[in-house]
RNA sequence: GGCCCCUUCGUCUAAUGGUUAGGACAUCAGAUUUUCAAUCUGGAAACAGGGGUUCAAUUCCCCUAGGGGCUGCCA
């Protein structure tokens, strides 16, 4: 294992950027930083049909959110279809190839009545050895690769340990399609070696492909990269993800408020450790990444650890930072939670004074939003049903009496508003709990709750006298 | 069906041929508090089952069960 260390992440731009492959994605990525090596992204377009551009974008926008980085510029594997052509007859002329003229139909009633018989349902080798003359003149045909009949295959791999095929049970895949085309096994060895990729971290629904191309790699005379393929992640109810659960692509996490930082974080211990350690920077992860420490079993995607760990890194975030982040994070918030207007400077302003008590309270950026929404609510407020019953006429009372003390606080910082509400409520001889709810719900018409003295603050003298006037006023 | 992989608290995981099997999230109970949150303290909670090997097995081997993957002219 000498000279730089090279990885790729592969997608096939047939959909979002699933939080499987954003792992994997992770995985190759921390891999080749820890070792100054490069991070290569490589584009799987071979299937002209699927492919579209929306999945490329996504796919891009996905990493860039992430902050993976990758070195250069992403290759598009269907532009090398020439190279990928001038292998296969390499192979072909060598002998590791031969043309096959089966039809998509024989293959079908093949592979049936291998079933029926209880045999595996493998390509049978009709085209293997017979003579090139006897091929139907003019018939399609496509090119097989000439696996070995006997011994066996092994793959070394990082995660799984030796695992072992007999190669009886690897039959002739197609490495170019009847129109010419190449195919994903061929593309893959031939880009992997000539993109000089010295590490294959992938999930291990590639395992058998990795025999596979271990065959190709030695028919070819070439050395097969390191692989390590990681088991893949689950739903949280252990069934395989499905769009109901986690098969979201990562925008959708962006837009469910979950910021890179925690994302990262989580994927890196869905399947990796160190030690005990749960909530580490990127830095100290790619630091510590190994493959010693990835684990072979399959991992459940758990939102509510997710979510917990997104709420740490929203609390440790500067308020400066964390500003930025909302104010970024707009757009991507669901249509009807999004601003009708852009935001004034003074609603900033507003926004700023109050994250410091917020942002203790959010655990995702759209939570973070809507507790923030009393800053901007119009007068009156409306009342969430809660809140009306909080309103008790007692509640009332106290509330105009609390009003009245607030009138004689001179300065309103926090803490001579904390001071004056002990005063009132020791005279009173009240819980300051119970001042505090109807309090809350008045000020905010929020069922997200602030802290109660920080929203004072944050609204200001003026506009919080207003507002509890107007309240008590209107349910009186 | 065939081949391959996997199996520690509910979940993510640590550790070990001899431990009270550790941590985190979740959960429960307390504390603190200025409501909510945060924080702190404490509790409950796991080696899939069966055989071996061994003085000793959660750890090594085999079998079974369960889960997953592959079995495409998709990637």
């Amino acid at each position: 294992m000498t000279g730089k260390v090279v990885t790729r992440f592969a997608p096939s731009p047939t959909g979002f950027l699933h939080i499987g492959g954003a792992r994997t994605a992770l995985f190759s990525w921390a891999y080749a930083r820890k070792h100054g090596g490069e991070f290569l992204l490589r584009i799987e377009d071979t299937d002209r049909a699927r492919s579209t551009q929306d999945a490329i974008d996504a796919i891009l926008d996905g990493m860039r959110w992430l902050g993976l980085d990758w070195d250069g510029e992403p290759l598009f594997q269907f532009a090398r279809a020439d190279r990928h052509i001038e292998i296969a007859q390499q192979l072909l002329s060598q002998g590791n190839a031969y043309r096959c003229y089966c039809t998509q139909q024989e293959l079908e009633t093949m592979r049936e009545n291998a079933r029926k018989e209880g045999r595996p349902p493998i390509y049978d080798g009709t085209w293997r050895d017979r003579d090139p003359s006897e091929a139907p003149e003019g018939a399609p045909f496509a090119v097989r690769f000439k696996a070995p009949k006997e011994g066996e295959t092994v793959v070394d791999d990082q995660v799984q340990g030796r695992v072992v095929f007999q190669n009886k049970d690897l039959d002739d895949l197609i490495i170019l399609r009847s129109d010419g085309t190449p195919t994903y096994n061929l593309s893959v060895v031939v880009d992997d070696h000539d993109m000089g990729i010295t590490h294959v971290i992938r999930g291990d629904d590639h395992l058998t492909n990795s025999g596979r191309q271990s065959q190709i790699y030695a028919a070819l005379g070439w050395d097969a990269p390191v692989f390590a393929h990681v088991p893949m992640i689950l739903g949280p109810d252990g069934a395989k993800l499905s769009k109901r659960h986690g098969a979201l692509g990562v925008e959708a996490y962006r837009e469910m408020g979950y910021t890179p930082e925690a994302m990262r974080n989580y994927l890196a211990r869905l399947g990796w450790s160190h030690g005990d350690d749960e909530i580490f920077p990127t830095e100290q992860m790619v630091e510590w990444f190994n493959m010693e420490a990835l684990g072979k079993s399959p991992s459940r995607f758990d939102f509510v650890k997710l979510e917990n760990l997104n709420g740490h890194y929203i609390r440790d975030m500067s308020d400066d930072a964390l500003l930025k982040a909302v104010r970024a994070f707009l757009p991507y918030l669901p249509e009807d939670k999004r601003p009708a207007k852009p935001l004034s400077d003074a609603d900033w302003n507003k926004m700023a004074l109050a994250l410091p008590s917020l942002k203790e309270r959010a655990k995702t950026l759209v939570q973070l939003w809507e507790s923030a929404q009393f800053l901007f609510a119009k007068l009156p407020l409306t009342f969430t049903d809660k809140a009306t019953k909080l309103l008790t006429p007692e509640a009332r009372s106290r509330l105009f009496g609390f009003i009245i003390a607030l009138g004689e606080v001179e300065d309103w910082s926090v803490a001579s508003l904390d001071a004056a509400a002990r005063a009132f409520v020791q005279a009173e001889g009240v819980k300051l709990g119970d001042l505090a709810q109807p309090l809350r719900a008045a000020l905010t018409g929020s069922t997200v709750s602030p802290g109660i003295f920080d929203v004072m603050f944050a609204l200001g003298r003026e506009e919080t006298l207003e507002r509890l006037l107007d309240q008590t006023k209107l349910s009186t």
